[in-house]
DNA sequence: TTTAATTCAGACTAATTTTATCGGGATTAA
DNA sequence: TTAATCCCGATAAAATTAGTCTGAATTAAA
């Protein structure tokens, strides 16, 4: 359950979206997060599949942020890349059928509070450091 | 993200000792959670080396709780599993030089609230089954 | 209209982790 | 002594993660 690197690197990228507010190429957003250009090119897509970024073509194109950096939490950037955010792989099918499945309301009251810590955190508190004073 | 298959298996065992409320062998255990005796093997094992169960061998041997079930949390079992539970890999390292890791604090924040949600349910809570009432 | 700078799409590979299985050794109650 | 256990390490298959590479599509600007 650590966090995946496409994980560390979305948030890498979206922070550094954030603080530049600016229009970043791909070649420009690699140096500026040390990811290697192709990998990091397949984060932002998934980023942009989901929504947090829009990505203009051509010469001058690159990305910027969807929305403001007070208005994307981190659980919109954590659940673009770990679809399965701690859920548990009955929770919600209603065809399990696993009698010795142990208190599912439980898991569902883990997945719903642990989905409030990250949704409760934004871009912009990031970019606060608000960590220091908490 | 995802739970791992080790993590579920653990929690159900756990789950099990605790509604037993009594020294359950491998065999026993393995017919009670439909997990293969071969794998909850190393499953309890894990359990064991972190001090949630207690194994006694021979003959009439078997596992059981090495606490009480409302003193016994899901935090606790998930990072019998979990080593790595939400931390970035260099959270709590003095010698992360990395110039660019976007606000170390609110890395802390997340893991600190997240271990808080996972450390306030208990397995008695798992018992109680108050999932469905909150 | 050409060109250079871009994003976009997908195949491909390598490394790592997860998920197991198996066999035999150590321990202990009966 | 014996049968029932836990304990330990080697091994292997499967899945996932991490990363590369090539080329096509798009677009601003010369």
């Amino acid at each position: 359950m650590k966090l995946s690197s496409k994980s560390r690197y979305g948030l890498n990228a979206m922070y550094h979206l954030a603080i530049n507010n600016d229009c970043l190429s791909l070649t420009e957003l690699a140096k500026h997060t040390n990811i290697s250009q192709p990998f990091l090119e397949k984060v932002l897509a998934d980023l942009k599949k989901n929504g947090l970024v829009n990505a203009t073509r051509g010469a001058q194109g690159g990305y910027v942020l969807s929305n403001s950096p007070e208005n994307i939490t981190v659980g919109q950037i954590l659940r673009t890349f770990e679809k399965d955010l701690i859920v548990v792989n009955c929770l919600g099918k209603s065809d399990c059928t696993n009698f010795n499945c142990p208190s599912k309301g439980i898991y569902r009251v883990i997945y719903e509070r642990l989905n409030n810590v990250l949704d409760d955190i934004t871009l912009q508190d990031m970019i606060d450091n608000k960590g220091d004073i908490l």
